[in-house]
DNA sequence: CTGCATGCAAACCTTTTGCAAGACT
DNA sequence: AGTCTTGCAAAAGGTTTGCATGCAG
């Protein structure tokens, strides 16, 4: 078998789980993907580099990968879940509810939210993936939703 | 049958959509049980009333609803949609990851973020329904998640 | 009366799980 | 060598749908 590169991998390792070739497989595909994939995407690529693997793994991985706390899960607001690698800082996400472009923001523009929130609630929030839905400046341009 | 009082039945009526029994019971138990239900909770309502109400009677219902937009639809990350009338002004909600206990705020305490990702983002943000995770004050006093 | 709404049950979609066989450390 | 992981397939949970019947307007 190849050698993998890939950082999920070192990070199982060093945390003594055990890395066998499909949760090498997996993580390849989620590297490589990047970005919110849900867990029929994962497989799809995951079954591009080896049929043999099951769905019912890449869901064991992906559990896997949130208990360790390497990736993060998110829905947007649909039927199925969405994941992403947890590489950057927290950040939150703009999801175009027209076109279903979704865009990075970060975490700082929440501060005075969470300040707030804090004073008023005594609520702790742990906003590290937020979904906003909205026009994108696209859509809005488009005139779309008005 | 019983008249029964109701300002989603008005407001079916109003726009000449057809008013049957059951869909007169489903919003008698969307306003008694009012806040964030899911379609099982209103389901086990309506069944008290009449027990041959069916269930997708019940999503039907709702789906007619949210077309209508006199509902609105969350899932607070958990896999059942929440729905909620949208009798009040815009909200949005705190949800407790470790009790479960979900509180509403105001939408005015947004108003910076939005600004915010209007200039940055040219992102025109529909912030009408949020929810933001974290952990309520009990649960902190508790020392949760630490 | 007509067309829309309903009930039932089956289908559907995503995710989870039991179990025996197999692989990683 | 022992334990953890896998594949398969079935189950589970939530939601949707096809079809014949029934009821609102």
């Amino acid at each position: 078998m190849d050698r993998i590169s890939s950082s999920l991998i070192e990070e199982l390792q060093s945390r003594g789980m055990r890395v066998t070739p499909q949760r090498a497989i997996i993580f390849e595909a989620i590297e490589k993907l990047e970005g919110h994939i849900t867990a029929e995407e994962i497989f799809e690529q995951v079954q591009k580099v080896n049929p043999y693997v099951s769905l019912a793994t890449v869901y064991r991985t992906l559990e896997l990968l949130l208990e360790l706390n390497l990736i993060n899960q998110t829905n947007f607001g649909r039927s199925q879940a969405y994941f992403a690698l947890k590489d950057h800082g927290p950040h939150h996400h703009l999801v175009c509810s027209e076109c279903g472009y979704i865009e990075e923001f970060a975490d700082t523009i929440f501060e005075p939210i969470r300040t707030e929130l804090d004073k008023q609630y005594g609520f702790q929030a742990q906003t590290d993936h937020l979904s906003i839905f909205g026009l994108c400046r696209g859509c809005r341009e488009k005139g779309a939703g008005g």
